[in-house]
DNA sequence: GTGAAAGCGCTAACAC
DNA sequence: GTGTTAGCGCTTTCAC
């Protein structure tokens, strides 16, 4: 062992820290933490013995105090009743859709050092243990992805005042922030685009009415072409999936069989809808033009290729995680939202 | 205010707790950590107080003593180099492989109340802060999905005695634990297929031949068509992408213009491979037989459909947190593996 | 500008 | 079986 050096302790504290400087342990957390008032020469002599003692910081003696952790929760909430189904929820996490989010996420926190913790929620019970767990100071706040209209996580989340951004407008109004895109203009774009390539008999398939987000692109949908001088819409409410995208699609199709350009509520129900053209023999896009919404992968792997509505998922993310510091922040904040504009995606379909 | 019911403070401690139940910290910590030689009685009285007083342990208290923090985190590691490109890690997070890996470890962890802490590195910095998360104490071990050969964190991990368990064989062989699948035998599976169902003249286009997997899923291939009698077989290398596979096939098909079935090391390149036979009009898979690994979505969404070699991915991560448990519970452990066994999905391409 | 000292809430010896 | 007590490593008044 070389004398003189200082002893490299397997884990060394603040305390050991301290002694290698010759100053106090006060001290030195005041340099770590970045307090002015610490004489120059001080802080240099005391980064030398973090250095040489190899030190880091122990977290949970920090937030024991500090009441931070500095973590984050972020939270996929599927549909789910009270019992567990498939032991893995793969279908949730292999959407793209929430891999964007989840970059969109990371990027933003991970310049700020800080981490976001993985939950999923789909049963009553793993609600409880994702609001025990945030009550426990695993995370300081939460940002939570849902994907079906009733989640009673929110309200959870909320009446246990623990800091909470949605992805998008709750069904139900509670006092919490949201990022959202503008589901409204994102329909606008796509009945605008219809009528532009000189579609004049549009329908569109719908989503789950109990969705906001459904009722906004209807709405956004419906009064564009209105605009255009098309005052009636045959509409066909599906369920965001491909085969009920295939089944509004018969169904439109029997009323009215000369329609030439529809409107999908997202992608994949377009891709439902493409199937059931191809299978009658109509020619996308010469007979009939298609928009879905999302541009999701599957909007790439449609053939024709999906022209789609795109959201920016990642900057909404982004924008979702900013709010919810904000909100640690500040805990009296009061709930905001932010919406995103969408822009349409050009490609073979329509 | 109503009188003799205990009161419920804001954030109540154990020692609240005790009060409550008129015992010491000691008995009320008891329960909650299940330790025997506590009178059922008392236990009771200690449940009762927990629920009126709605306490929740203190994690960071409970860590800073037990030195565990009951996290643990799922790292992507992606290429990159020392600086930061995209600030989104959009593509890595997008991949349904990804997905399905974090579906096996959040459908594996979540019923033992423990959520994953998701990070990213793809830069020698955030290697940096990632060893430095960890050694602070934030999570008690590591889960690896590495996308590249040369991947430095596995070293760094190990060399801080940070409990860590790979998705995959590393390049280098370090002391380290790991689940794969049998390469070999996957691509034994699609020799015989091939062989099978008729092909006189097959070729491959292997991976990158500085990474395990590929020289695994080549060296396989080669072994099972030298078994069925076809000795030599032409090898394109590509690099796991499409525009790879279709150089690669490009490269053999000016060489071996009669060839009439193919292995793609992964389902990219048989999708890049399919473009340029399709181009040259040759029919899928009547002409040419294809062959690829991974049953990615990619498979599907290609035309036609992919003849595939599938991971069991959700078992294999849930396996991966499995072992990781069991390091971070015994250190003194020695690293082991577990290999899986990948299946055919036979689909129209072969 | 710096140090001393008091906890943050919990677990784990160790007594009884 | 239960209580007492001593810290875990850190931040943060409060003196000096």
């Amino acid at each position: 062992m070389k004398e003189g050096l200082p002893q490299v302790s397997a884990s060394p504290t603040l305390e050991d820290v301290a002694r290698a400087a010759g100053v106090s342990r006060a001290t030195v957390s005041r340099v770590i933490n970045g307090i002015r008032n610490v004489d120059p020469a001080i802080q240099e002599t005391v980064r030398q013995a973090i250095a040489v003692t190899g030190y880091v910081p122990n977290q949970a003696a920090r937030s024991l105090v500090t009441r931070r952790t500095g973590a984050i929760a972020l939270v996929v909430s599927g549909a789910g009743g009270d019992s567990a189904e498939n032991p893995f929820p793969s279908q949730v996490f292999a959407d793209p859709f929430f891999g964007r989010v989840a970059a969109g996420t990371v990027g933003f926190l991970r310049p700020l050092g800080i981490h976001p913790v993985l939950m999923f929620a789909d049963t009553a019970e793993s609600r409880t243990q994702i609001v025990a767990y945030l009550r426990q100071g695993n995370a300081d706040g939460a940002v939570l992805v849902s994907t079906h209209a009733e989640d009673p996580l929110p309200k959870l989340l909320v009446d246990a005042s623990l800091p909470t951004v949605l992805f998008a407008r709750p069904a139900r109004p509670i006092p919490i922030s949201y990022v959202d895109v503008a589901h409204r203009t994102g329909a606008q774009l796509a009945a605008d685009h219809l009528v532009t390539r000189g579609c004049r008999r549009v329908a569109t398939i719908s989503g789950p009415l109990d969705v906001p987000a459904s009722q906004d692109r209807l709405a956004g949908f419906q009064d564009a072409m209105a605009v255009h001088g098309h005052p009636y819409i045959p509409v066909a409410e599906g369920n965001f999936t491909v085969s009920s995208g295939e089944a509004a699609m018969e169904r439109l199709m029997a009323e009215h069989p000369d329609v030439d350009g529809v409107f999908a509520a997202n992608d994949l129900m377009a891709q439902g809808a493409l199937l059931v053209l191809r299978h009658h023999g109509r020619r996308v896009p010469d007979d009939v033009a298609m928009v879905g919404f999302d541009d999701s992968s599957a909007a790439l792997a449609c053939r024709p290729p999906l022209t789609t509505v795109r959201h920016p998922v990642e900057d909404m993310a982004a924008e979702m995680v900013r709010l919810l510091l904000l909100h640690i922040e500040e805990p009296g904040l009061a709930a905001t939202s932010r919406i995103f504009q969408p822009t349409l995606v050009v490609r073979e379909s329509a």
